[in-house]
DNA sequence: ATAATGTCTTTTATCGTGAAAAAACATTTT
DNA sequence: AAAATGTTTTTTCACGATAAAAGACATTAT
């Protein structure tokens, strides 16, 4: 099977969208910058286009003949990548149930039941190993250390020690900086989801991300930057699993989110701490009530 | 070639000084958790053992029959794993000068070069990507960030952080706990170590990594312990590299943990914070002092 | 002369394959 | 019967090969 085409599939469908816009496609490279791909791929995506009859090409000129149909598309799950798919596939067994601490974890019985090459699982899982979930014995297998209770306590310990100093250091930026603009727009969706949280409340997570890499950013340490990663791929999944009165937790983290804006856009020190531990806190909370008792118990 | 069998050749190679010990080998499992390898490399082993006249093997009895030579060995550089080898390689291409920031990483060239499969090759990228000094660009190259001035001053900010929190830890544990022995034992060789530092300095740097360790080690935190990491490759390479007044840097570096034990075991959290401090500064300003300035201009 | 298109080359992503090493199972020895 | 040895199976590690995608070079159009 050597490499799947999702690149081009799914640029292709991001393509689609362009044509609603306009009468005709502009040059090749601008398509590229547009896409996120090399022309290569472009011009692939144009071919395609151009044999179903969606766009008349010829050189420079690119006329949109028809709107693209819902069957244009290609289906979403084949735009994915592999590294995605084995990650979702990792997640799902480690979530539901039956994934024990110390459990080991078998690169071919991976592979095979996720219908992929072993290089992909094993690119994978040492890719994955940075979260803290599992580790390797060498020559050998893969320890799975568990979604414990002593897993969030780590991670949040962490969390907080670098939040706070992105944040005293958000605060202390100078008023020039284009980070308060951007601070003052998720202000506003921050306002605007509160409002009609009722509906939108799902929307909550991917608006949270943006807001804490913002503040992370202020470090300006790859470290605690990239740190970020483990958190939000830990509330990615979390938060798919656990459903529980999210609708009230949003909305309590939105509220909190605003004080903790107006602390910062403040400028005082102290009251930026108080706002960012007190986030803080009722999130670590949140993540440890979801986690399941059995969990806590001691282990190895 | 598919797979060097350098497991083998570096377990045979402390096999033989078990020789020297013992008039006849222990029982196949009890040989494979001493040398750390399955009985199927034991056997191997034994095999060759048999073959080259150093043991008479039948069975449960293994007898020695002569003293192993020089050539019984095999050549050190044949026992280094793959990752071993290609990070060397790396490394020295870094450090070697040349490597500015933004350079582009090629995947095949580095394998081409040092004479190894690309997956190898990609396998070292993303287990190394984590000490944050190189970057993957999505279906593309990789991208050096460059052992910069901002590298060093963002990997120390993280390590001031982590070290402080864990030798509070450190000094908070209970008096029954058995890191103390530990620490007693490294106090000892830290004495022994200052007493003769004119001709051992260069032993240094390995007492340093395991001082460290055992002192993050009471963060009781992955995160924490995992960090260490980071910074033990870059020591260690950057040491390598940079032999100025190495025997003066080191016998300050020892009279500050004798400082800083003394601290620890004083239980005084003032007193360790102070040492820990103090030595944290000064393994700052060796590391900086060594980084060439041209790294030290605006990048990008 | 600049920027696009057309064409060719290189690199990346992924697989299947095979030897090294581990692990599991069967048999023998104490 | 517990622990060792003997034998077989499974898994990991690393490679070369190949299609997808990127990138470089050549040519043409504005």
């Amino acid at each position: 099977m050597s490499k799947s085409n999702n690149v081009y599939k799914d640029a292709y469908n991001r393509g689609l969208r362009l044509l609603d816009e306009t009468k005709s496609l502009p040059s090749e490279p601008e398509l590229g910058t547009l896409l996120g791909v090399s022309r290569t791929t472009i011009r692939t995506i144009l071919a395609r286009m151009e044999e179903t009859g969606l766009i008349a090409w010829n050189k420079r000129s690119k006329t949109v003949l028809r709107a693209p149909r819902p069957d244009d598309f290609f289906p979403e799950e084949e735009t994915d990548t592999l590294s995605q798919i084995i990650e979702r596939s990792f997640m799902r067994r480690l979530l539901a149930g039956g994934a024990e601490a110390g459990m080991q974890i078998n690169e071919l019985e991976l592979a095979r039941e996720i219908g992929v090459g072993t290089t992909s699982v094993r690119e994978f899982l040492i890719r994955f190993s940075r979260f803290g979930l599992i580790e390797k014995r060498r020559n050998s297998h893969w320890v799975l250390k568990g979604f414990t209770r002593a897993f969030a306590l780590e991670l949040t310990e962490i969390r907080e020690m670098f939040e706070l100093r992105s944040a005293a250091a958000f605060a202390a930026l100078p008023q020039d900086s284009p980070v308060w603009a951007d601070l003052d727009l998720l202000e506003e969706e921050h306002r605007l989801l509160a409002r009609e949280i009722a509906t939108r409340f799902n929307e909550f997570s991917e608006l949270d991300e943006r807001f804490h890499r913002l503040i992370h950013r202020a470090s300006h340490n790859r470290f605690i930057v990239d740190f970020y990663d483990v958190i939000a791929m830990i509330f990615h999944y979390h938060y798919q699993w656990n459903k529980a009165q999210e609708r009230e937790r949003n909305e309590v983290a939105v509220a909190e989110h605003l004080a903790y804006i107006a602390a910062l856009k403040s400028r005082d020190l102290g009251k930026v701490d108080a706002a960012c531990r007190k986030h803080l806190k009722s999130a670590r909370h949140t993540l440890l009530t979801s986690i399941p008792d059995r969990a806590a118990l001691p282990q190895q």
